[in-house]
DNA sequence: GGTGATGAATTTTTT
DNA sequence: ATTCATCACC
């Protein structure tokens, strides 16, 4: 077999490289031992073990640079994929700048935007066509709802947000409908099963694919034309993957497919971060790579260049007491440094009046606010701090957090967009086709729908069909008639507008505009200027496909820091994997907060222990830890009991302000503070969230009831009014009150 | 077909 | 506490 390159827009290094380079030695230059054998060791299946801090970035972008360099391969020959956007960009940046050439169209980018690249090639082996739609989660939620409707199905039952969730961990593995296990069809499960099906073969209808397709059908498309795989084997001569402790089933069985030709494949990752399982990444992949590839070599990347010995040290300590993993020992040069300080505090009131302290100290020691970082474990404990932080006025930031292109009038404008790119693409249609009201009620949407489903077509072509019958009555037949002339309109100016143009006519002449102009409501205004962003964005593209695709698959929120003012940094412990910070703030170290009481429940305290330790992991200079004794959330108190993660905390590398001296744990070795002479309001707080079983409880919609059955935080109670309910724990009572 | 009241849930998040 | 969804009512 002859070798054929796929691809047409493979960037060629010219022949005559001297000029944009640099030696070989240069490139190498100030790298470690281990550093410079993982990018020289360039055949054969390698794992880079790479803790945090130990240059694992550099590690593979020099690596590509140097495949190119020695001729070993050309751009169009190398396959790098990461998991998010700013992880490739990042790489593409330190790729350009090391080569000083472009990297436009090479083969580096997300999991998922290479398999789009791959999918709009061979689309219609997979029953669609190249301009197929990718659909997000929201949806994905909009289509489960139709179908669960359409199956007759209670979705009290089977909430669509529990349907969707195993309709993603189960392509996650990889299982298509037919391929999930009997043994899963527990319970529920076969319901979810056959929405399933449903939900795959409406998905063809409507010419999309959600997020798990990408993969999965590009899977599909290797397993049944071996030719084509053939072809893609042959071209990517060397492979690399970003963050392999992250890939889920699917992923490894593509990049195993992939490997199976070179057999050059380079994954770069550390065991001890990962924390993405609840999404469906196995840190088995990792665990077992040199079993999966023959003749596997490791590399260990330990010398840490980010953080001081005591951070190491607790670190080290922490993760130490998870079983399954490979191992690492990281080490640093540099001098000991501060301890971090665990700190306990009475309440979340005061954990954020210590942190705002803390960060105007080190603010008049010379840290730049953007070099603190306050990491939470759950979003919603965001708001204590920035309550603070206005209070004393430090600006800050929310990393992550709701995006721009979820809000719900920036998702309204691209419904109409994609609407109008694909007319076939009915949940955006849904989404619009009454917004601005129209006249359409929930009559005339089942009407639709029905007709949508019996005919197996799209609620577009639906509307267009019935729109010639008496099907549909009235406003609705008005109004419906009206925006299928506006959309034949707009399709026609597509041709001639700009997306920023097309956009505009489209909010104006839809009456969008107009009823934002009327909307009284204090958020109108908003919506509005977030619009004019919107299509301001729209500016920099060319094309409304090429827009429409970004917007599901490369936007991502880093426009949202535009303003460049020194901010500190407030984000999850999960957004904050891969970034470092001078001083980092780990607040709400409590037991059911962190570890959170999902994991508690479950036992999956490993995940949950290497979050902590990327969380220590992300400083560079100085960790606090924080804990509270009383904690209020969702309107109840409860009281805290230190983190069982503190207690893994090697003793020689902390510093302890505790205002109890626990004699359990060896704290108060020093204390700031003077103990505090407040003692816990008992009366205030909810002591009574243990329940037994035959115990008396009270509900306050079902009356009195006997605990019947305890499984965590759900209760099976038999009440004496209502008989057998499953109800969560926190809405009952102890019999005797109230 | 639109509006206000009532009830239930409530991690983490990228693509 | 707060948000989101549903349901009764206009």
């Amino acid at each position: 077999m002859t070798y054929q390159p796929i691809s047409s827009d493979t960037s060629i290094v010219p022949s005559d490289n001297t000029h944009l380079r640099t030696q070989d030695s240069s490139l190498l230059k100030d790298l470690n031992e281990p550093q410079r054998q993982a990018i020289e060791q360039t055949e054969g299946p390698l794992l880079v073990l790479a803790g945090a801090g130990t240059g694992k970035t550099r590690v593979l972008t020099t690596r590509i640079a140097q495949l190119i360099l020695q001729k070993k391969a050309y751009p169009g020959q190398i396959l790098s994929v990461t998991f998010t956007n700013k992880a490739a960009q990042e790489m593409q940046h330190r790729i350009e700048s090391l080569l000083n050439i472009p990297v436009k169209g090479w083969w580096l980018g997300t999991f998922h935007s290479i398999c789009v690249r791959i999918l709009r090639r061979h689309a219609e082996m997979v029953h669609r066509t190249s301009d197929f739609t990718i659909l997000d989660m929201d949806d994905q939620l909009r289509l489960i709802k139709q179908l669960l409707k359409a199956e007759g199905i209670d979705d009290k039952r089977t909430p669509p947000r529990l349907i969707m969730h195993y309709i993603s961990r189960w392509k996650d593995k990889a299982w298509l409908p037919a391929k999930v296990p009997a043994s899963e069809l527990v319970d529920d499960k076969r319901i979810i099963l056959k929405i399933y099906q449903d939900y795959q073969m409406r998905l063809q209808t409507l010419n999309a694919v959600d997020f798990g397709d990408l993969i999965l059908l590009v899977l599909e498309i290797f397993s049944s034309h071996p030719d084509i795989l053939q072809q893609y084997q042959q071209q990517f001569r060397y492979i690399m993957v970003d963050e392999y402790q992250d890939t889920n089933v699917a992923q490894y069985l593509w990049l195993r497919l992939l490997a199976l030709g070179s057999n050059n494949i380079c994954c770069v990752g550390d065991d001890d971060q990962s924390i993405y399982g609840w999404r469906g990444a196995e840190v088995t992949n990792i665990l077992r790579f040199e079993k999966d590839f023959a003749n596997a070599k490791t590399i260990r990347l330990e010398e840490n260049y980010r953080s001081t010995p005591h951070i190491l040290g607790a670190a080290s300590g922490l993760i130490a007491k998870n079983s399954t993993r490979l191992g690492k020992t990281l080490w640093t040069q540099q001098d000991q440094g501060d301890k971090v300080i665990v700190k306990s505090v009475w309440d979340g009131e005061e954990e954020a009046r210590y942190v705002g302290d803390e960060i105007e100290s080190c603010q008049r020691q010379g840290y730049k606010l953007s070099q603190n970082s306050i990491l939470v474990r759950a979003a919603y404990q965001t708001r204590e701090f920035e309550d603070r932080l206005i209070t004393l006025g430090v600006p800050y930031k929310i990393v992550g957090g709701a995006r721009f292109y979820d809000r719900a009038e920036i998702r309204d404008a691209l419904a109409y967009l994609r609407v109008i790119h694909q007319p076939k693409d009915s949940l955006a249609f849904e989404r619009i086709v009454n917004v601005p009201r129209r006249g359409l009620g929930n009559v005339a949407m089942q009407t639709l729908h029905q007709y949508s489903r019996f005919q197996n077509v799209s609620l577009f072509e639906s509307a267009v069909t019935l729109i010639e019958t008496d099907e549909i009555k009235n406003a609705a037949k008005r109004g419906l008639q009206a925006v299928l002339q506006d959309f034949g309109r707009w399709q026609q100016q597509k041709a001639t507008l700009t997306p920023a143009e097309l956009a505009q006519v489209v909010l104006d002449e839809s009456g969008y505009t107009n009823m934002l102009q009327q909307d009284k409501s204090i958020e109108a205004p908003g919506r509005l200027e977030n619009l004019k962003e919107f299509i301001n964005a729209l500016k920099e593209y060319e094309s409304l496909d090429t827009f429409l695709e970004h917007v599901s698959l490369v936007i991502d929120n880093a426009k949202a820091a535009h303003s460049a003012q020194d901010m500190v940094n407030i984000m999850t412990l999960h957004s904050a994997k891969g970034l470092e910070f001078d001083v980092v703030y780990l607040v709400g170290w409590e037991e059911g907060l962190f570890p959170n009481q999902r994991s508690l429940d479950e036992g999956n305290l490993e995940e949950e222990r290497r979050l902590a330790y990327v969380g220590i992991t992300r400083a560079r200079h100085k960790a606090y830890i924080c804990y509270a004794y009383n904690r209020c959330t969702h309107g109840t108190w409860q009281v805290g009991v230190p983190s069982r993660f503190i207690e893994d905390l090697p003793p020689q590398h902390i510093e302890v302000f505790d205002q109890r001296q626990v004699g359990k744990h060896s704290f108060g070795r020093r204390m700031t503070h003077p103990s505090f002479t407040q003692q816990p309001h008992p009366e205030k707080y909810s002591f009574n969230r243990e329940f037994n079983f035959g115990e008396r409880v009270f509900h306050i919609k079902f009356g009195y009831g006997k605990i019947r059955d305890i499984q965590g935080d759900k209760l099976t109670i038999d009440f004496d009014v209502s008989g057998m309910k499953h109800v969560m724990k926190q809405f009952i009572k102890k019999g005797v009150e109230i």
